[in-house]
DNA sequence: GTCTATACTTCGATAGAC
DNA sequence: GTCTATCGAAGTATAGAC
């Protein structure tokens, strides 16, 4: 309390580059945004920008370790998966579409999306960690969970790769619609455009796959 | 054949500049290029790269602009889609799938598709022309034939937007899949990689909507 | 921890000789 | 149509005073 008298509560300096630099990186990519563009608008000079990153690859480092922690803290606990399958597909689409979208929930995380999207196409790094933990990793889980469900005769006997293909990719390609193509059309959050769309896709595959 | 006297046959300059500046915009996208990089390449000096291209730009407007050349003459022929639909959604299928690998079906066609999924991050102009030749206009094409099939009851009354959503959301997947996550992997070219895949996703789609 | 000043590099593009 | 030479703008990063 000591250094916020009065109405200004001001941020450390290293939490307004990171802010910033998160804004101009998602909207015009990294590579486009420039370490006096970043000064400039946390309101310093560039060279003060050094006091608090090593260089500008350290701030995307810490976007990416911050989205990182983020993405952890969503994800299932360990062993509740098969009890939720127990409760039937119709449960289990409906925790699985909820899981995607609450890792999209706040404006920040939004924005980390919507950069992963850009740099993935030219950043080795970036290119990597989308492979393996955004589309192989889920891939696999909904593999599993597929295979689960047809073992136990919940749904008819196809194959369970074949099925978190045609799960997820639907997701992804929802996420390139938005993230990529949408962006600067309107305002919209990923939740409101997603959730029809997701339900319309979850009912599709429901019909397809269970046993009347 | 009078400057072609020896078994050298020298494409002419401007040809060499288009094709070196495709292999490397795809390999590293367009802002990773530099003039003089090209110039390098073909074996002139920068300066004379302004002689066959008003600026940088334009090179990449020549590439698009092959590009939808390609792409109009391998489209269906006009009026010939419902013939099609009526030998069976099958028969629909397959020539589908087969349309779309057809536009990937040379080299260079396969480095434009690679270099428009990468520049569509960033550019605006190829943004624009993603969402309305390569996105909007197949799903409206693909809705017309699910509601003519539906209408003639040959697959069961699904929503035709959704089945459009459904069949197409897949195949922009396997794009990304292949010309932005897969791409320095190996060299198998799209259409080994997609083959098996379209044909596991239009077997379940089938399954998914043919009355029986 | 911020500033000024500056080093160093790379970029796209042009002028003008040949 | 190619070359040499060069410009101006913009980029990342560092040194050192305060």
């Amino acid at each position: 309390m000591k250094n916020q008298k009065v109405t200004q509560t001001k941020k450390p300096t290293k939490e307004r580059i990171f802010e910033v630099s998160l804004d101009l990186f998602s909207q015009k990519g990294y590579d486009r945004v420039s370490v006096r563009e970043i000064a400039r608008e946390v309101g310093i000079r560039e060279s003060s920008i050094y006091n608090h990153y090593k260089n500008k690859e350290a701030i995307l480092d810490a976007i990416i370790d911050y989205f990182k922690s983020e993405l952890n803290q969503s994800s299932i606990p360990e062993g509740e998966g098969e009890d939720l399958i127990d409760k039937g597909p119709e449960v289990f689409f409906n925790v699985g579409a909820k899981l995607y979208i609450d890792r999209i929930n706040t404006p920040e995380m939004e924005k980390i999306w919507r950069l992963i999207s850009i740099e993935t196409y030219h950043n080795d790094k970036m290119r990597e960690f989308f492979k393996k933990e955004l589309l192989e990793e889920p891939l696999n889980v909904w593999e599993n969970n597929f295979q689960i469900m047809v073992d136990k005769k919940m749904i008819k006997p196809v194959n369970p790769r074949t099925l978190a293909y045609e799960y997820f990719s639907f997701v992804i390609f929802l996420f390139f619609e938005y993230f990529v193509l949408k962006y600067d059309d309107d305002f919209d959050s990923f939740m409101d455009l997603a959730l029809d769309r997701i339900k319309n896709h979850t009912e599709f595959m429901l019909d397809a796959i269970k046993i009347y």
